[in-house]
DNA sequence: ATAGGGTTAG
């Protein structure tokens, strides 16, 4: 054994916290022999304790050059898996080639290591993919190691629509006689689950022996993040029937099922589920709840538990948190006050911040203080992305600086995207601006061909200038397209209850009571000064049916079960999936003050605070 | 000698 792989052992066993990297270096530096006689194992030591790309780098060429490397498919492997932490999936490339070429080698193990190498490195899906093409070419073998990692790639959002390519390997892991190794099965069901493919993901997941956390968890998550939180409460309730026990992975899944429903009620029960099972709050699941607070209309509880986070200990995400929540509950000043402690207290707002200080400023009319944050942000370097032109479009148009919104829009450095020419169709829907409308609209119908909302939208626009032939050509393309608007739902949470409505519902229990109820609002509304705005309705009906249509909005509905069925005084939450419409809003003002109630609503954008017949939001919304 | 799940915007 060399000298030097004596003292380092020595060493370290005395002094651990000395890295062997910096005795090598040392060595190098005094011009010490030891490189002819050094081993395998002397290598394994220096990488093992490796701990950053220049000591790597400093490794390697003597590696190199003893030719060891070329020996080792360990050490080659160590080489492959450092630079793919580091970043440097190509110098970890030129490794894997190295080996290759000089040793015809044929077991699995470098090739698995190197396509985990790029499916762990941000942007190579396509050679992640390329090389497992390649691993099969050259007759190796895929073993239960392979498949994971590939189908890890398939799954990431950065690949785009990889789950036809998953299908195919599926097939092959079938063939190869690995589909029912344990990881293969929780790495398909997660990559199933997360592109919302819930058939195939039950599929395997129903026919797997060993069910575990892992598995139920992808489950989980895939129906959140598809846009189907409702149906991840149904499945964590066949969880909690099942023989395997959630983990606190599990709670945040499940708090971020109700941030999205806007329960506050269920938001509050896997807050206490945290709490009696002992779960260790960690910093990811104590955002997640104060997310949940935040969208489920309970800013108060958000921000004691922001507080209860020791100052030294809010980064980024805790502060973006915050004011994301602030924001979207209309509190423009609050939130700029935020924007500016955060950067006081030393933390650096990433796009996220921006994102959410632009909407603030958006929500709250503040077009002033959006512009220089809009400025700000590129003399911090942080780089306006789509998301951050598209919020500040929605604040010019919305405060119908629609000419500078288009200017801005001429001036970006890369195509806009469909957000971006979606807020600017939204601003003229609200202005009535049907040049402009029609310009956005264009670029939206070839951007996203598929998408009823802009249709609608733009069929709005032409109604509103009374332009019924074209509103009619647009509803004839989507009726042969076989697109629908979507379905407008509200839903009320008083105590134990749970109730949703859609509109002119006649499935709720109680739909007769409720419509009599709404027909008494409606009277009180009137008395009150209400006028119905009949531009909310569709242009061919009756006065009279208009009237009765705008009476049975959902949201009417589920306040009208609300006052109905709650003591006075109590405040009422409703949410809703869509923007809530002018009428609706002017009623909910009117409501707010003839019950001396406040009404909170939650609807497709933001949130509105109703007290005393004004809304929070201005009516700028 | 290599393997699986998670939050934050609109």
């Amino acid at each position: 054994m060399p000298l030097l792989l004596l003292q380092l052992r020595g060493l370290l066993s005395r002094k651990p916290f000395l890295n062997p990297c910096f005795l090598y270096s040392l060595g190098s530096a005094f011009s010490f022999s030891y490189i002819p006689d050094s081993t395998e194992s002397h290598y394994d030591l220096l990488l093992k304790s490796a701990d950053g790309l220049a000591s790597l780098r400093q490794i390697h060429s003597p590696l190199v050059v003893s030719g060891i490397v070329s020996q080792s498919i360990h050490l080659g492997a160590q080489l492959i898996a450092g630079y793919a932490k580091y970043g440097e999936p190509t110098s970890a490339r030129s490794v894997f080639d190295h080996l290759i070429g000089c040793r015809n080698e044929t077991s699995s193990f470098l090739w698995n290591t190197m396509i985990r190498a790029y499916a762990n490195a941000a942007g190579c899906s396509y050679e992640a993919l390329e090389l497992y093409s390649l691993m099969r070419r050259t007759q190796v073998s895929p073993n239960n190691y392979t498949f994971p990692f590939v189908f890890r790639v398939c799954a990431s959002s950065e690949a785009g629509s990889l789950i036809l390519l998953g299908r195919v390997v599926h097939g092959e892991a079938v063939r190869a006689g690995f589909d029912s190794d344990l990881h293969v099965e929780a790495a398909l069901v997660h990559m199933y689950a997360k592109w919302g493919e819930f058939g195939d993901a039950r599929k395997v997941f129903d026919k797997m022996v060993e069910r575990n956390v892992i598995s139920w968890n992808s489950m989980l998550s895939g129906y959140t993040q598809n846009g189907q939180a409702s149906e991840a409460l149904i499945l964590f309730d066949e969880m909690n029937d099942s023989n395997v026990e959630a983990n606190a992975v599990t709670a945040l899944i499940m708090v971020a099922a109700c941030a999205y429903l806007g329960s506050l009620r269920l938001g509050r029960k896997f807050h206490n589920f945290v709490i009696d099972r002992n779960f260790t709050v960690d910093k990811n699941l104590h955002n997640a709840l104060m997310d949940m607070y935040a969208k489920c209309g309970d800013l108060k509880t958000a921000w004691e538990m922001f507080n209860s986070i020791n100052p030294s200990m809010r980064d980024a995400s805790s502060w973006n948190v915050l004011i994301s929540g602030y924001g979207m509950h209309g509190h423009g000043r609050e939130t700029l006050n935020m924007f500016s402690r955060m950067q006081a207290e030393g933390v650096d707002p990433n796009h996220i911040t921006f994102t959410s200080v632009l909407s603030a400023c958006s929500h709250a009319g503040l077009v002033n203080e959006g512009r220089q944050c809009f400025d700000e942000m590129q003399k911090l370097s942080v780089a306006p992305e789509a998301k951050h032109y598209a919020c500040v479009v929605d604040m010019l148009g919305r405060a119908g600086k629609l000419q500078e919104a288009l200017d801005l829009i001429k001036q970006m450095p890369f195509p806009p995207n469909d957000a971006v020419w979606g807020a600017l169709l939204l601003a003229c829907k609200i202005h009535g601006n049907k040049e402009l409308g029609q310009i956005a609209a264009d670029k939206l119908f070839e951007l996203q061909p598929g998408h009823t909302g802009y249709y609608v939208l733009m069929s709005n626009i032409y109604a509103a200038s009374q332009r019924w032939g074209e509103v009619g050509n647009l509803r004839q393309y989507m009726k042969n397209k076989g697109m629908k608007k979507p379905a407008a739902f509200s839903v009320i949470e008083f105590g134990e209850e749970i109730h949703g409505f859609h509109t002119a519902d006649r499935e709720h229990p109680y739909w007769e009571e409720v419509y009599r109820e709404v027909e008494i609002l409606a009277v009180k509304l009137k008395m009150a000064g209400h006028v119905p705005d009949l531009s909310c309705t569709l242009h061919d009906m009756e006065e009279e049916d208009k009237e009765l249509a705008l009476n049975l909005h959902s949201e009417k509905l589920a306040v009208a079960f609300g006052i109905m069925r709650t003591e006075s005084g109590m405040t009422i939450y409703l949410t809703k999936n869509l923007r809530v419409c002018n009428d609706c809003h002017s009623a909910l003002k009117f409501l707010s003050h003839i019950f001396d109630r406040e009404i909170v609503v939650r609807d497709g954008n933001r949130f509105h605070h109703f007290k005393g017949g004004v809304c929070s939001c201005n009516d700028y919304w």
